[in-house]
RNA sequence: GGUCCCGUAGCUCAGUUGGAUAGAGCAACAGCCUUCUAAGCUGUGGGUCUUGGGUUCGAAUCCCAACGGGAUCACCA
């Protein structure tokens, strides 16, 4: 129960008690008191006023008064216009880091839905390397798995790769007339790059010789009808693809469960729009195309199948949908998709539902916003596309120069301090991404670096390291397994009777208790945010009680035992919470 | 044109089902390192929450309208 709760439930009683009125506590509202008042939370009085028939005033310090004395938890309360502010004993508030301190590792995850779900995030083009916009994408796909995963779910991460079609044609086709034979190994060049750059010829040859197209269309028709020196070059050149994803991956800290090939689904869905036709919630026009009519629905006519019977875009997505649900037995399905592919899932969800899937509201479209230049979009024709890899570069690069500046590390290897320069430059990165609300888009100024200072990955990074610091100096950072080092001393304080917590260390113990409810909140909403905006919060509040507290030169025993004991719980809160992000803190920086 | 999203400090962003005097960071300015890590802490300035109505004890938040910006509506994916 959260004390948010369990002032609304003890209110509960004080309204029943005083007014002889039943009320539900759920309905009363409780909140964090503000910071000009005293007090931990505020009940706010006004809709009770209907049951008291009194004034604002006069019915907060009734309750309050009620509380006062028949709670011992309750400490103290005033009553300001209507809200009423409530004090929790110092006791409760211990009791309360104990009780965090003593679940260990499982406060972290909340109990199991037995729900399935699977995420799709990623899904690139083999014809061109990833940029920022892909990064934004695969950080939230992955963090949001791992929310799902914290949350009691069961998470599959998916990607479906997009290794076919003309675009990939185009790819190869400039290969062969302008590249006389170039391999990655050749060219020194990274595979995804190398395949990128035949792209961008294929779009010059096309403009100066227009005439090209009709050979990429051959081509397809060739690559469709499994022709062996089509498929051959094809192969090649996505493998040269697939190595490089496979490094950009792996410098972001990426993985999938599953892999989905386009070239393997492609020619799924079209069972289901005979199926369609046969329920009759699907029409066939004369030129034997396949429509499915939404005009009811406040929409277009959708396309399902071309006149000449080849499938579309859709008719894929059908099809897949279906596959996955049926092979993975899944509970919903969370497809990372950019918010302006909002229309073709709002259809997706409408036609797998006239075809009478049960499972199509459980489909949910996590779509963000764009990432945008100050100049706007990103546009590869311009040269304005950010480069995932140079991005991930020129971050490292980054902590690199602020570390060597700050000098704090003479002592340790060149291969730690690479590590470092990763950990911090990738944090840096992740938190800037991933600490805006996924659903808005977010600006991105190439001629200003992503900043290291403020409300940053580097700052929570920092935070840590400081606290690590201090445990370590206090011999209590012995094992690599968290939480066990502190049993015996947390054991140890509570034998000698714990000492009263300091406003401020109230303040922090009430952060630390907020965790699980964030983490709710954070998979239910699919937000990374919340849980970003959390960690600043804890962090920002232990720096301040780090600067005006000490903890090593603590002379009373028992006092210097608890506030390492609630250090220690900052740091191990501070982990699990940016782990969410996919973020690693370092125990020195 | 239809549908949908957005508009909060100079800039980038918070602001949980409507609650007290709208918050952070960056940038600017002024302080704090012989004391557990200054990637930190403290302070100052900066706002008609785009505008106008409405709902009520109470609106950045809910409703309507206008203005501004964006996305989308392919036999592309």
């Amino acid at each position: 129960m959260t004390p948010e709760q369990f002032i609304a439930a003890k209110a509960a009683e004080a309204v029943k008690e005083l007014y002889n009125a039943e009320v539900d506590p759920a309905t009363l509202q409780v909140q964090v008191t503000r910071k000009e008042f005293e007090g931990d939370y505020t009940l706010v009085v006004f809709p009770l006023l209907k049951i008291s028939h009194a004034a604002p005033d006069a019915t907060g310090s009734a309750i309050g008064g009620w509380l006062l004395a028949k709670c011992p938890e309750i400490s103290a309360f005033n009553s300001v216009k209507g809200f009423l502010n409530l004090s929790l004993s110092n006791l409760y508030w211990q009791e309360v880091l104990q009780g965090i301190r003593e679940a260990g590792e499982s406060y972290f995850k909340l109990p199991a839905t037995g729900k399935r779900i699977m995420v799709e995030f990623s899904s690139p083009n083999t014809n061109k390397p990833l940029h920022l916009g892909h990064i934004r994408n695969n950080l939230l796909g992955d963090s949001v798995s791992r929310l799902l995963s914290a949350a009691g779910n069961e998470v599959i991460k998916s990607t479906l790769v997009n290794d076919r079609g003309v675009h990939i044609c185009k790819s190869m086709y400039a290969w062969q007339k302008c590249f006389d034979g170039a391999t990655p190994e050749s060219t020194g060049k990274k595979g995804d790059h190398l395949v990128g750059d035949c792209y961008v010829a294929y779009a010059k040859l096309e403009k100066e010789h227009p005439e090209v197209i009709d050979d990429v269309h051959e081509m397809l028709v060739k690559w469709e009808q499994g022709d062996p020196e089509v498929r051959k070059l094809w192969e090649t050149m996505n493998g040269w693809v697939f190595d490089g994803f496979d490094q950009t991956y792996r410098a972001l800290g990426i993985s999938f469960d599953k892999v989905y090939y386009e070239h393997d689904t492609y020619l799924l869905g079209k069972e289901l729009v005979q199926k369609g036709l046969d329920m009759g919630v699907f029409v066939k026009d004369p030129d034997g195309s396949v429509w499915c009519d939404l005009t009811a629905d406040g929409l277009d006519r959708k396309l399902l199948l071309r006149s000449d019977g080849t499938s579309v875009y859709m008719t894929q997505d059908l099809g897949t949908a279906e596959r996955r649900f049926a092979e993975y037995n899944l509970d919903s399905h969370v497809y990372v998709v950019g918010d302006e592919q909002n229309y073709h899932f709002q259809v997706l969800k409408l036609v797998l539902a006239k075809l009478g899937f049960d499972w199509a509201d459980r489909i949910y479209h996590l779509s963000y916003g764009m990432v945008e230049l100050p100049e706007g979009k990103m546009k590869s024709r311009e040269g304005t596309v950010v480069d995932a890899d140079d991005l991930i570069e020129s971050m490292y690069q980054e902590a690199k120069a602020t570390s060597e500046e700050s000098g704090k590390l003479a002592d340790i290897s060149e291969e730690e301090k690479d590590r470092l320069y990763r950990m911090i430059g990738l944090g840096a990165l992740k938190y800037f991404i991933l600490k805006v609300d996924p659903k808005k888009k977010m600006l991105f100024n190439p001629k200003e670096s992503i900043d290291f200072n403020g409300n940053t990955g580097p700052f929570i990074q920092y935070t840590h390291a400081r606290i690590r610091s201090i445990l370590r100096k206090a011999g209590r950072s012995s094992g690599p397994d968290r939480g066990s080092d502190c049993g015996s001393l947390s054991a140890e304080a509570t034998a000698s009777g714990s000492p009263e917590l300091s406003a401020k260390e109230i303040r922090i113990v009430q952060l630390l208790n907020l965790y699980r409810q964030k983490l709710a909140e954070a998979a239910a909403s699919f937000s990374p945010a919340v849980m970003a905006a959390y960690a600043y919060d804890l962090a920002k509040e232990f720096n301040q009680y780090y600067h005006d507290t000490q903890i090593l030169r603590e002379s009373d025993e028992s006092v210097r035992a608890m506030r390492l004991n609630l250090i220690s719980t900052v740091s191990e809160v501070l982990a699990a919470t940016m782990d969410l992000l996919g973020i690693k803190l370092p125990e020195r920086m």
